[in-house]
DNA sequence: AAGGCGACTTGTAAATCGCAAGCGAGTCAC
DNA sequence: GTGACTCGCTTGCGATTTACAAGTCGCCTT
């Protein structure tokens, strides 16, 4: 068992909050991943278009889970098998990565929605 | 003479490609700084509540302005005295800004407006 | 019994980061 | 005209994080 992740805060600006929990360039697709595709497996997110790796993988549903923005359950037994899904929390980030994927199409090159 | 950066883009995907040039916990610091003071000079930065080191600085100045977001320029001679302000491109990402905050507000403890 | 799958864990090398110190051009005080 | 000072960086180095590859463990299928 490991502990559980707590935030390191460098300063009191909500911003900075938010992004010493979210960045990094991998949370959020983590997220992107169940806005699009809803519960998803440890399996499946290594399987999109970025290829994370499995010890940021897991690194990141910790974090995530740690912080209430996803939650891990069993969604068979024998064998367990587990799925991740997001929490209102989760859902609540939203409006983020629409801002960033807005930002993304109008101004990076050789972006598809 | 350091040669310009190039965006390593992992994917095709809008967001992805957003946070790679985004996604790091030091970036947008720098474009709220921007924001909320205008124009600042490298020492400015620095002194902010999260006290980047130069050497990161440099260099995310540098992404920054290769990627057309923020502009240099000298403010006065005898001595040369540069200052980065935000480009139009730099001034697009103000709703990136207000969600990532508004964000950090609602869901992270100890943040003060 | 052999092999496969999902969900990780471990090992190692490479890249990035934080911290401290130093540098070079220009200015000012004396 | 020499020493001290400021701004805008650069350099060195150890620590942390990341990427990539491989291995583990429990359970299931054949």
């Amino acid at each position: 068992m490991t502990e559980p992740s707590t935030l390191k805060q460098r300063s009191s600006c909500p911003l900075a909050s938010s992004l010493d929990l979210l960045g990094d360039k991998w949370t959020l697709l983590i997220v992107r991943d169940l806005i699009y595709f809803g519960p998803s497996t440890f399996k499946k997110f290594t399987q999109s278009a970025e290829h994370i790796q499995t010890n940021t993988l897991t690194d990141r549903l910790k974090k995530l889970e740690d912080h209430g923005i996803i939650e891990k359950r069993p969604y068979q037994e024998r064998p367990v098998r587990y799925e991740y899904a997001l929490t209102d929390k989760g859902l609540s980030l939203i409006p983020v990565m629409k801002a960033l994927t807005l930002w993304g199409q109008k101004h990076i090159d050789a972006t598809e929605t």
